[in-house]
DNA sequence: AAAATATGTCACCAAGCGGTGATTTATGTC
DNA sequence: GACATAAATCACCGCTTGGTGACATATTTT
């Protein structure tokens, strides 16, 4: 019935790639299976096994270009302070992880399953993280409780990122349009601003 | 084959709430459902159809009591700035949410479920959080960003508690122990005493 | 005591899941 | 052109899920 795709293994594989990432972004975590992939990448499961022994092996494929979907960093501007530093970060971060539903699903993913069952594709996003925020600190030198208010911040915008997505707001603030987003940034920046005097 | 459980109604739906809320404080919500709540509470999954008239009901249900979760807010204290406040409230939050794996769940459902779908807890839930914060607050003045770093303060704690139940640790900073829970409470109190001169 | 009701259980259904062996068929090689 | 290999599909398995109708029995009412 269904029209035998065209025979190109190097094709399939990346469309299988490819397919996991939509239907993850698109549909979440929940419904996330060899079924769900195999559907939107329109061919069969038994490639997944093939190609990638399993559902855990296209994760771990995954987990390798994970490094993309953030973009690049931001720069940090010449002779900033590191308060300026940190704000546009957070800016940055900000408006990168709402325009990434497929990082949030991630994230949300991460928050949901059993510890060790997404280790590679964790531990992938994180070091991407990591190198994200190196690249761009530069030779800016931290102060004291930099890893702390560093935490809080990202902690928050993933926190406000994940319920607007789902509910439009937290805590009664509204998150919806542009307007909400702009005044959360420069609310942020401010706080962030006076947390580095 | 198994006892047929004695005849009470009453008895049975209490068991059925309180199977509900065992499944999802200890399994989380992605194997909630009419069977899981079944077994957990030893009866016939038939009887939460007969009794709440299916699963909806059974939330709804579970939101009536959502309240109790919570526990006694924190007095004000007599004279209390407002920082001094804020600085006590973020700490009851966090203790009380980091003992309550049941209402962790319940966030990281919110998070995750389809819009709607969780709507009477979630309302439930959301008046109960803000009845603790108004009851706790008193006649104190709030100074005009306090809804921005509330905000923030109360999504950063929610996200430190819920990654660290999974992964033990948010970016970087380990939160497995009570000291690291302490540093970080310490922390956390420095910074709200720093944002609300 | 007999009948009616309420409570609880059982047996089953269709659908979806992860997973696997067997089968077709296009492609490259001799 | 005949053959081997590799790519893709098909058909099926066991299991779990949400959901429902039929059944058994304790309890109350008549």
């Amino acid at each position: 019935m269904a029209e035998p795709r065209i025979r190109n293994r190097e094709a399939t594989h990346a469309a299988l790639l490819e397919a996991a990432k939509v239907t993850l972004a698109e549909h979440g975590f929940q419904n996330f299976g060899v079924n769900a992939v195999a559907r939107q990448a329109g061919c069969d499961k038994q490639l997944i096994y093939r190609y990638f022994g399993g559902l855990e092996g296209l994760l771990e494929a995954m987990g390798g270009d994970v490094a993309t979907w953030l973009g690049a960093p931001p720069v940090a501007t010449e002779g900033a302070t590191y308060g300026e530093w940190a704000a546009n970060l957070a800016d940055a971060y900000l408006t990168a992880l709402r325009a990434n539903p497929l990082l949030q699903k991630l994230i949300l993913w991460e928050l949901s399953a059993a510890p060790g069952k997404l280790a590679p594709l964790t531990q992938a996003r994180s070091r991407a993280m990591m190198q994200w925020v190196v690249a761009a600190r530069g030779d800016l030198v931290m102060p004291a409780d930099a890893g702390l208010i560093n935490a809080v911040l990202v902690a928050a915008i993933q926190q406000f990122v994940l319920s607007a997505a789902v509910s439009g707001n937290f805590a009664g603030l509204p998150l919806r349009d542009d307007a909400d987003w702009d005044r959360l940034g420069a609310g942020l920046r401010s706080l962030v601003q006076r947390l580095y005097p």
